[in-house]
DNA sequence: CCGGCTACTTGGTTATGCCAAGTACTTGAG
DNA sequence: CTCAAGTACTTGGCATAACCAAGTAGCCGG
């Protein structure tokens, strides 16, 4: 059984809440913006499971984009939430704090043993 | 895009660190009454996730059982944490922690938003 | 000895996340 | 003009987790 294999199973479904945060905060952002600031909180994800997720949330409805040309390449999507991306965000961020509160609940007595 | 589904997706990879964190505090359990202590935490899995989850977590390691009688049925497989088990459960919750935080540290805005 | 309860097991399905290529647009050097 | 290098986006295939649903089997009471 190998830690670090588990370690990334754990965030597994925590991506979209993260994305959609990011999203969020920055009003508007493309992927390599997003991709920086998952590393900057050391939740490394590759573009090969970012932008299969974008395409999701897109087909989803939560989620909508703008090319916008860049000084430095080929246009970028810029992908911003919709109205019901901001209200699926929030049912989201409630159902992660909800999990947060069981787990820790299922774990509390571990600080006997540390 | 359905909430529910992704609500699910959130647990994923979870389960194990609930599930060897519940052992640990039974000393040991057997199959339904992890799934009892499950339910109370609103964490609800089925047989089918729960047993092959055990049969990993003991293939790795990280598991033991001994079969004990009862008195309202078959013999149940009462599985125990093992020593390196229960390291692995030390580090689980501390990738769990680091994970929360991250997440945290992503979403904190939201705050302004609720 | 058989119906109902309790335990445990096992295919098949779906979906996520990852890896690894591959496509395409843009800029700048020569 | 053209070609290399950089940036951005896309896609096919793989491994695995969790779930569903059905199935196997032991045990007890009548």
């Amino acid at each position: 059984m190998n830690i670090e294999n588990t370690k990334a199973q754990l965030r597994k479904g925590a991506l979209e809440l993260v994305v959609l945060s990011i999203i969020r905060q920055e009003e508007e952002a493309y992927p390599t913006d997003i991709i920086n600031r998952l590393k900057e909180s050391e939740l490394i994800v590759v573009e090969g499971t970012l932008y299969p997720l974008l395409s999701r949330l897109k087909v989803g409805g939560l989620l909508d984009y703008v090319w916008r040309e860049s000084t430095s390449g080929p246009p970028r999507k810029y992908y911003r939430l919709t109205p019901s991306g901001d209200t699926f965000l929030n049912e989201l961020h409630s159902s992660w704090r909800s999990l947060v509160d069981a787990v820790d609940n299922t774990t509390k007595t571990l600080s006997y043993h540390e």
